[in-house]
DNA sequence: GTAACCACTATACTAAAGTATAGCACCCGT
DNA sequence: ACGGGTGCTATACTTTAGTATAGTGGTTAC
């Protein structure tokens, strides 16, 4: 009786964290998100500046994914209307601490390619 | 001169980091994997067992995802010829490591929605 | 005036991920 | 001999993600 008390509590905990766990993997997910982060890490960067550096991105999944990262507040957008107008882009608070997570993945990536000692790319 | 060095290192170490965060997020993403290492969290399952706790997911995606995550070194999955067969799933010391990576989605995943004052779903 | 840069958007497509539904082969209980 | 459980697989489909290519409207440089 006590334990399914504590079945509840372990169910509602792990709910909730799946649901951040969903957050963040919504935020980093995709072909894009993770190059378009790395390369915003350095300092802001404008949009042209970003589409030579992330090799192979289209204009259209760039405008995409930092319109998607703009919304779900990683990504600020500042425009100074300087006369050919100029757009740049850097992360936010979140997008900084986000590297917090990567780090973990870099962490754990590398951990596992060692104990299953090399596949894939 | 020798700041192009450095860009250098920089570069070859965050392609390598680049692998790493991809390596983890092959194993994590998708709909249906995080459901099935948090059921795996506490202790084999079988397969109708995951199944019934995971609400919503067929037999063709959990079977899917299952030999996914074996290939990749996440799940381990025994087989005991008892006469009706009987199938167990586990994690492996690489999938029980990925709780660290989970936790601070976790964390970041927490704070970000205090930052954003809630969105989503 | 025309070529090129900036910051994009539109349209149309292909490929990958996920869903729905059915079925198989085996076993057990009644 | 049937209804139900276990551990799946097959086929066909839809939905989402990503690609390819072209175009817009403004500015500046020659």
């Amino acid at each position: 009786m006590d334990q399914t008390k504590q079945f509840k509590k372990i169910k509602s905990c792990s709910s909730q964290c799946v649901l951040a766990v969903n957050d963040t993997l919504n935020v980093v997910s995709g072909k894009w998100k993770l190059p378009i982060i790395a390369s915003l890490q350095y300092g802001t960067k404008r949009f042209k500046e970003l589409e030579r550096e992330i090799v192979g991105i289209s204009p259209r999944m760039l405008s995409k994914e930092l319109k998607d990262l703009e919304i779900n507040g990683i990504v600020k957008r500042n425009v100074y209307d300087a006369m050919p107008v100029m757009v740049e882009y850097e992360l936010s608070a979140s997008g900084i601490l986000l590297q917090e997570v990567l780090d973990s993945m870099i962490k754990w990536g590398l951990q596992h390619r060692k104990m299953n000692m090399v596949r894939s790319n």
